[in-house]
DNA sequence: CAGTGGTCTAGACCACGCG
DNA sequence: GCGTGGTCTAGACCACTGG
């Protein structure tokens, strides 16, 4: 028995293309299991023998699988059926403030308690004018300055998400929050200290497939979408005290929320 | 000037493929509004002429930019810009119980406050054994029915969201929740009627591209990932009620979520 | 009708992984 | 070295759109 022996024929004389064919008839096989997660799937010269058609052809199917997620190609070794990595939940409470009493990071705490080895790298900081969608999130004048923060989260190594916090200037200047390390329970820590209480966060979440850029910085897949989730954190007073724009892989990650019904 | 002046030249001895330059050339122009929203991108012939290279290596340049979402083809027509359709803000507060005592449903309301024309169709009421997962997410036994309602919601003639509920039957069955149309508030105001005070939702996020019935439901285009947001409701004695999962357009949805910082 | 994208063929040469 | 996928060519015919 070959790996193709779990595969029907096609019919040219049909309104599907012949790849469409090909592509349903190998994500069925798929979603049934004939092909486990991980397993390779028939090579293009195996396909090409067992329907009859060009070389391109059985491309154009297995671009389909990869485009939707369900595949990846390795060069020189195969196209496997796409292994699920584990996801990270991201309860709403994460940023209570009895969990950054810990003297940790959220990002931290919450992954060794995965049972995962956190890591953030790519720390980079300046002061520059806000740019104006971000002015006018935080309700600065149009040449006010804020402190930018970006970093990279990665768990065991494997990267899951980028982050970009924007400070006003006024609040961050002569603080840790310059610093590569802001010093226990973060900047938020370092924000109340100012005496900027916390009094609730907004969260934006949109959708869409990665930028060339964020492909290589997470690591990302053909078919893998990403989140895009910026969070706007307000003090007591109301005021806008940092907004912090992440972005995401979609296969790492589950978007967790708690609504009161009233 | 032909729509291809704008346009660079590739160098086949880089170690970046030909078609992958094409693209990237493609997607500056795009990006910095040598193309705008809509308008057509040269055609595949013009492009052909321009770079000096076979056709099938402009096609696949443009496949990837469909496949990032930034561009759609149309047959006869030619290659466009994608345009951003409307999007919709669903908030944090929307099942909030004054908003259910409008005697509405949620998405209605929503939609004629932002002056779109709501449509519900493709409703199917049916009333089986719960699948595994959902018993175990309603706490139910394992061979317990639930009440499964399914539904597509479209703004302006355009799908938006699908969505499936299921109720455990001893709380739907000889109410209007097996109705296509559950009377005035929707099936919450039903089931706080049963004695069934509602106290607060779990919402769930996750991201991935669509499954093919998914993209002809929602007239997905290539390029564009689904949520998929599962709602459980859970009443004031702790017991889960309902649980809705829906899966939305990315492109038309920003999900927006008030965090308490405490 | 001419122009557009959609599908398919039958090759070619290359780069990678692994034994 | 051989099998794998990656890139590219130069055609062919089809289906759709619009004037």
């Amino acid at each position: 028995m070959t790996s193709t022996d779990r595969l029907g024929q096609v019919d040219p004389t049909l309104d599907r293309a012949v790849f469409r064919q090909i592509g349903d008839q190998l994500r069925a096989a798929i979603e049934t299991g004939v092909f486990g997660e991980g397993e390779r799937l028939p090579s293009e010269t195996q396909l090409v023998a067992h329907y009859g058609v060009a070389r391109m052809t059985v491309r154009q199917a297995l671009a389909l699988l990869q485009a939707d997620g369900l595949a990846v190609a390795e060069h020189g070794k195969g196209v496997f059926v796409r292994q699920r990595p584990p996801v990270r939940r991201l309860a709403s409470d994460r940023f209570a403030r009895q969990h950054r009493k810990s003297g940790k990071a959220a990002f931290i705490v919450e992954t060794e308690g995965a049972g995962g080895h956190p890591t953030v790298d790519q720390i980079e900081i300046s002061d520059r004018v806000a740019s104006p969608p971000i002015a006018a999130k935080l309700g600065l004048a149009a040449d006010a300055h804020v402190v930018i923060r970006s970093r990279r989260y990665l768990i065991d190594g494997h990267p899951v998400e980028t982050a970009t916090s924007y400070i006003p200037a006024d609040l961050a200047r002569g603080t840790r929050i310059q610093e590569p390390n802001p010093g226990p329970g973060g900047i938020y820590a370092r924000l109340e200290e100012q005496g900027h209480t916390l009094d609730h966060f907004d969260e934006e979440i949109t959708g869409r497939m990665p930028l060339p850029h964020e492909v290589s910085a997470l690591q990302l897949g053909a078919g893998i979408p990403v989140f895009n989730l910026v969070r706007t954190a307000f003090d007591v007073e109301g005021r806008a005290v940092e907004i912090c724009d992440t972005v995401m892989a979609t296969d790492r990650y589950i978007l967790h929320y708690r609504l009161p019904a009233r």
